[in-house]
DNA sequence: CAGGATCCCGCTAGATACTG
DNA sequence: CAGTATCTAGCGGGATCCTG
């Protein structure tokens, strides 16, 4: 309809996908991209971290191997990673890049659609980080409170 | 030291806390955080959804009532809609207000620390909406090349 | 209306062992 | 190095019943 104002639009672009819907794909999106270990990695990947420009095999800073991430994601099983690593590659959020070296060297990389999500999950983890104080202020209020 | 310059202060904050590291905090507030029902709910409280302005308790735009949590975020069960409202409530992100009516009539609110989240909450829910085709495609793509 | 309490199943995270 | 395969314990989460 050419008699459609661009909010009007803009809400039916919303109504397409609705993750409140039990039945909307979305959700089963949105409760996939809600996950620890995807927010870390989303998060890692394209950091610098101690991660030194230059040395990545495919010579772009977004881009990190499977030992790296591994390190730096302290106390994930491989399986786990594995898993979500698979997972966010058939999302085609990232990449995986396998150069037949010996032994196999492995990178993965953000798609742009990956790293559309990036600056999001850095921000999660970054708020995290910030506000650690005031929840952990707030939970001892609440504990006694209860008590 | 006063001879610290800015960026060493941030890097010096953000080191206090690191979500990378297993056995820190927020690793922990972080998981807490990226869940699905945490998700929907921060993005829930405060937007206008089918929620008429005015009828709500509180007479504030981000507040909203159990049932109402209840019946937007389709699918949820009263113990997980509880036990993550009870768990947003003692990290301080929400408040619980009851006003003894009959029967009683309990609002949510978001706090000015839940409302840091709320942005991040609807931008990741409106990123799985908009992005949902895309994913889709990607994984249509990716399994008829694994076949 | 807004939960509390309980039962119970499924699946998933983690540990362990093995491999190209 | 970068995984795969297998097993199991634990708990997340749904269903159900009850209450102030």
């Amino acid at each position: 309809m050419a008699t459609m104002t661009a909010a009007q639009k803009r809400a039916q672009t919303k109504a397409e996908y609705d993750a409140f819907l039990a039945a909307c794909p979305s959700r089963k999106l949105l409760d996939r991209i809600s996950d620890k270990w995807v927010t870390l990695i989303l998060a890692a990947l394209g950091s610098d971290g101690s991660h030194q420009p230059g040395i990545d095999c495919a010579g772009e800073p977004r881009s990190m191997r499977y030992s790296e991430l591994s390190r730096l994601l302290a106390g994930v099983s491989q399986k786990m990673l594995t898993q979500t690593l698979r997972s966010l590659e058939r999302d085609g959020l990232i990449t995986r890049t396998a150069t037949p070296t010996v032994p196999v060297t492995v990178c993965y990389e953000l798609t742009d659609l990956g790293l559309s999500l990036h600056q999001m999950m850095r921000g999660l983890k970054s708020w995290a980080e910030m506000n650690m104080d005031d929840v952990l202020a707030n939970r001892a209020t609440y504990d006694t409170r209860v008590l």
